[in-house]
DNA sequence: CTCCGATCCTGATGGC
DNA sequence: TGCCATCAGGATCGGA
């Protein structure tokens, strides 16, 4: 579910709800997600303060005085700010209980989310080795050009590594490439410097623009308060196939691309 | 190193 | 109405 744009509109969302606040305790009630949430974890962090709430890739960090709590979303995951008497219902693994007598409550049916602690974010392996952040300095078509020298994979797969460049996910790929007028299928080694210059400023443009609208609601995502996003009104490809390009009306086509649907138009893309 | 399929899990949807 | 197959916004892992 959630890619870049909706981990940021979540983060904005907490943000006022958790800075400079103290975590009173943590409830699990599943701790079974893509990793299992540490037993010890509570311990570390109860009694200490928030001193900021980042974003890396699609992970929320969550800096106290006392460690990091490293927060994924998943597939299906969204977090609310809720009050902390709130009872819960299903598919709800953990709030994050503070003293101003809110929570912080993830929901996610298909427990692909996660919760993870550490003391050196930056070393930690799920953040260690991800690509440039694509809405920072520090890269550009160039670098993109470079990473893709050599390489076989289709270009719609390279944005989706996040060792390339972070946080892009399969909504915000299919879009950017429709915007740059490149197949999803092209081979990533295969593109001039040129296109992956283009590329790169519509993927900025595409990503700065879904942060926005708050985001893309297909089916569930939510943010902080239980709204939904409004950027599906904005996509030209994704989830429209057989409907007409916005371009030139040619019926939009979508393919499997290493298990995972592509959208394209054949016409405005090569 | 690179590529790609399998995998974790549940819910929604559509065909018969 | 029920049953079954398919698909879904992620990303790690392991085999080739």
């Amino acid at each position: 579910m959630p890619e870049l744009p909706e981990v940021e509109t979540t983060r904005r969302g907490l943000l006022p709800y958790v800075i400079g606040q103290r975590i009173v305790s943590l409830i699990v009630r599943e701790p079974r997600l893509r990793w299992p949430i540490p037993s010890n974890l509570a311990r570390h962090i109860a009694g200490h303060t928030v001193e900021s709430l980042e974003r890396r890739a699609k992970y929320l960090l969550l800096t106290t005085s006392g460690g990091t709590l490293l927060l994924h979303l998943g597939m299906s995951g969204s977090l609310r700010v809720i009050p902390a008497d709130t009872p819960p219902s299903r598919y709800e693994p953990f709030d994050l209980v503070f003293a101003s007598g809110f929570a912080i409550r993830l929901r996610d049916p298909r427990r692909f989310g996660a919760l993870l602690f550490s003391t050196d974010p930056q070393n930690h392996p799920l953040l260690r080795d991800l690509g440039p952040e694509p809405l920072e300095e520090g890269w550009d078509g160039a670098y993109l050009h470079q990473r893709a020298r050599g390489r076989t994979i289709a270009l719609r797969d390279f944005l989706l590594n996040g060792h390339i460049i972070a946080g892009v996910g399969n909504i915000y790929a299919n879009e950017t490439l429709f915007h740059a007028k490149l197949r999803p299928s092209r081979t990533a080694g295969r593109v001039s410097r040129a296109a992956y210059n283009r590329l790169a400023g519509h993927l900025v443009e595409v990503l700065t623009n879904a942060i926005a609208a708050g985001g893309t609601t297909l089916k569930d995502f939510s943010d902080s308060t239980g709204r939904p996003g409004y950027f599906q009104q904005e996509l030209m490809v994704y989830g429209r196939e057989n409907s007409p390009c916005h371009h030139c009306q040619t019926p939009i086509t979508r393919r499997i691309l290493s298990g995972r649907s592509t959208f394209y138009c054949r016409l405005c893309q090569h």
